[in-house]
DNA sequence: TCCTATATGAACAGATCAGTATATATACAT
DNA sequence: ATGTATATATACTGATCTGTTCATATAGGA
């Protein structure tokens, strides 16, 4: 089996699932939109769930891969890189295709608690916390001083401000959501006693 | 034209969607769920998706009002009003059909820039905000000393927290995510120099 | 040349979708 | 009692959905 052709419909399915959403973007539209047959398609994915999750998986790599590279362009220190994160934030809200975050809208479309499709976007978002919580570990080996409790506490709300960030970019309450998010985090890493910010 | 009828059907039908979601509930589905016929619903209103801006209608007033009305009711200045601002999002965390806020679940189905349901849900967050908003300008006037750009600044990064915690806890990143932004918000309401907090 | 793997197009099945048509029932006001 | 408004059940249309079937094309390896 060539990988080339499984590979391109992913890629090129997660542009029109993106944009068009999942349940709104049916199979023969895929067919029109990759010009890869419907017979491949089901040849490469028992059903549309499948390739839903193969979609899924690819994207999260892509964004978490992405997004924490950039972050490490940006800054080299683990305070450097925790407000980094906001700014990667900003790049991507200005991205002109951007269309908020496809695993929160995924995760709309299919909401029962024990579907596989609502399941790997909750794992998404606990792997972006996972790594957000690694930088702040960092911070906190280079300051000495904060409980791993207070880690744990201070990335949490963190990734509220980038959670909600992205719901106010999507929604059209900010323009510069990811800028806003970054004013804050700023204060809250101030207020739990990080020093150097 | 009796209105029961009609709201009955909007009541109903909110309850469906929100459980359910809005292209996953097909109208037999809801004849079936509501006890009403199909003839009545097309009599009331044209098209499923003009049902479907009803109900929308009817979950902004709905929820707003229980909203900030639970709000008054925990507490009376300003201050003591924003932090129990995170108290009531927890108490509706709780509730035993929580699931999710049904705006950003609707504008992740209906996602195109000009779809009427996509702009219903980006004017209640809106509302939600200005809601907040009036909240800070209120402790601004108590205070005296906050500029108007201060509190809208202010504001939107409440508002980053609140959004997050419904994504958080939707997406099971967090168990208590309104509590999380409380602690947050007295952090940000400190930073910005609000006395009392 | 022949075999195999992978691709294609096109038609199809069976279900479900939004919305309509028709005929009928119920309740209330005059 | 009779007209009017609102409700109902049921069957239908035509489109669209996921997924299948089948016949065929292409390209590379032995």
């Amino acid at each position: 089996m060539r990988p080339s052709k499984r590979d391109e419909l992913v890629q090129e399915a997660l542009k029109v699932f993106y944009q068009n959403g999942f349940t709104a973007t049916g199979m023969d539209m895929l067919v029109k939109k990759t010009g890869i047959s419907k017979t491949s398609m089901y040849k490469h994915f028992r059903t549309k769930d499948d390739l839903i999750l193969a979609v899924l998986r690819l994207r999260d790599e892509q964004l978490r891969n992405w997004f924490f590279r950039r972050v490490e362009e940006l800054a080299s220190s683990p305070l450097g890189q925790l407000l980094a994160v906001f700014d990667v934030l900003e790049e991507w809200f200005q991205q002109p295709d951007f269309q908020g975050c496809m695993f929160i809208k995924a995760s709309s479309e299919f909401q029962r608690a024990d579907d596989p499709i609502y399941n790997q976007c909750t794992e998404h978002k606990k792997l972006m916390f996972s790594s957000l919580l690694k930088i702040v570990r960092q911070l906190e080996t280079d300051q000495g001083n904060l409980s791993s409790e207070i880690a744990e506490a201070l990335t949490r709300q963190l990734f509220l401000l980038k959670e909600g960030a992205i719901i106010l970019k999507h929604m059209r309450v900010s323009v510069s959501a990811g800028l806003e998010a970054k004013e804050a985090a700023v204060s809250l890493l101030q207020a739990n006693g990080i020093r150097g910010v």
